[in-house]
DNA sequence: TCGCTTTATAGTCAACATGACCATTCACTA
DNA sequence: TAGTGAATGGTCATGTTGACTATAAAGCGA
């Protein structure tokens, strides 16, 4: 969560652009120039057009480790390289729709599967460099999956791969920079909101709850105190009836969950250090 | 602050402008199609462009109430509503860059005092019916600012007027939505960043720093408790030296401060009440 | 069957933060 | 000189958090 925009390049090259102040005015919110008025007026046709994309971080953990799903690019720039999935966002549908269909192609589940997956926006990248071909703006995702028995289905998705958060990277383009903001916002919403159990199964134990906050913050967190908070934030999990999950013969079997109607945290869960930025 | 994203219309139609398999995963992160291979590839060029915008919600603390700036539309669609301020994002400048030179445009306010406002970049809203005359999706941003002197310039902001918050709407376009999430990011922000002393100006008293939470989360707070609370927190505020303000003969003048280094909150200053969503 | 290990669950206690108050100080005005 | 309005300085009960100890339940190996 970065607190500031891509603000370099701005200033005097766009200055030497503008021609009269009614051409700034004329072309509000991502409108033509004045009726009729053409000449003057500031036409998006006029320049070479944007492409607009989306990109996704999407994050599960597994074997106690937040993993992230990475691509490898088989054409230049950067090819070769890791880069996140995304692709194009078409004339039909929203930046949301094409994150979600991406999400399918590329991690080869079913739409059916991917359907009550939490997607979330993140921010949009527009730096005009960002790509070197063409002027690209792309709207980052994060998306969260539990981790699920198909990691990576057949077909499309078969070049896609999930790779330790902590090791992925220097990625293509930007990539780097999406996925260190993508992993900040996901950090912070565990505090205040219920997310973490995005990435736990339909039913889970609060031992895996717990696993989940560790492992995206990166800390070790007490575990009675973590059961006493999450038990006592209303609507938060709700205890699942029937007998215990098979442990394998490590310990007592605990008790299983499943996320409860509550969507926000009060009083939040915090980190137990400083956060690391706004 | 929506949790999800638009999601509507989805689906179907994209499946049947969908090609191939290798079509899909041929474009990622904004490329143009395999090299030479453009026959089958996803080419960005063969459909209409999209235009890319800036929508600002510029927000004040005025007379005790939270103060939107808005512009009347002197085009259609929505001929005579009022609407965002925004505009095109240029070729050569990023949209963070477009929502700085916007807002000093808006405003009316010089280079130098609109630089070290806070933009904050919200979402991005791509809906595709969301303009009906072509496909355009806008990068949405907030501004804070303290309660300035000149509140419009002359020329090209003449237009731009300041409306309170809870009087603004109905908008044109999806403007009503991008205010609603615009408020919701600011109170929740306020929650655990330092960003309330971006109301207020360079000095400024608890009183004043009091004021802004009040009015942007629509509550009464306890001023000792408020007091408190804030000067605890380390790097929030800092006294300035020297003598008060002049009261105006209303009751003892209070100490000046300034905004401290921090940039977050430990822990937090909650809303009395639960939160409206995550 | 008896320990032994492992994990879940229950409970205690002090430090801290919060919300609801009351009291005092200060500057100006009538 | 008293009165008014706002800032500032406290108290106190309550709730939350962090650190820690203790108990319970399951499987394993001897």
């Amino acid at each position: 969560m970065r607190a500031d925009d891509e603000t370099a390049g701005a200033g005097g090259a766009t200055r030497a652009t503008r021609t009269t102040g009614v051409a700034e005015t004329a072309g509000k919110d991502g409108k033509y120039g004045k009726d009729g008025a053409a000449g003057d007026a500031y036409d998006p046709r006029a320049f070479p057009p944007f492409a607009v994309t989306v990109d996704l971080a999407v994050f599960t953990v597994r074997d106690a480790r937040l993993q992230v799903l990475l691509v490898r690019r088989g054409e230049s720039p950067y090819r070769g390289s890791w880069a996140l999935p995304g692709g194009f966002v078409r004339p039909d549908e929203s930046a949301g729709a094409a994150a979600r269909r991406e999400l399918a192609e590329e991690t080869g589940l079913g739409a059916d599967t991917v359907r009550p997956l939490h997607l979330e926006q993140l921010r949009t990248y527009s730096d005009p460099g960002r790509d070197p071909r063409m002027r690209v703006v792309s709207v980052a995702y994060a998306a969260l999956l539990p981790d699920l028995p198909e990691p990576r289905g057949g077909g499309d998705a078969a070049h896609a791969q999930w790779v330790p958060r902590d090791t992925a990277g220097p990625l293509a383009f930007d990539h780097d920079t999406i996925l260190a903001d993508a992993h900040d916002r996901i950090g912070a919403k565990l505090e205040y909101t219920c997310l973490a159990t995005r990435f736990c199964p339909a039913e889970f134990t609060l031992g895996e709850l717990q696993q989940v906050y560790e492992t995206v913050w990166g800390v070790q967190l007490d575990r009675p105190n973590f059961r006493r908070k999450v038990l006592a934030t209303p609507g938060f999990v709700e205890a699942v009836e029937g007998p215990p999950r098979p442990t394998g013969g490590r310990g007592k079997p605990a008790a299983l969950h499943r996320a409860g109607p509550a969507s926000a945290l009060h009083p939040p869960l915090l980190r137990p250090e400083g956060r690391p930025s706004p």
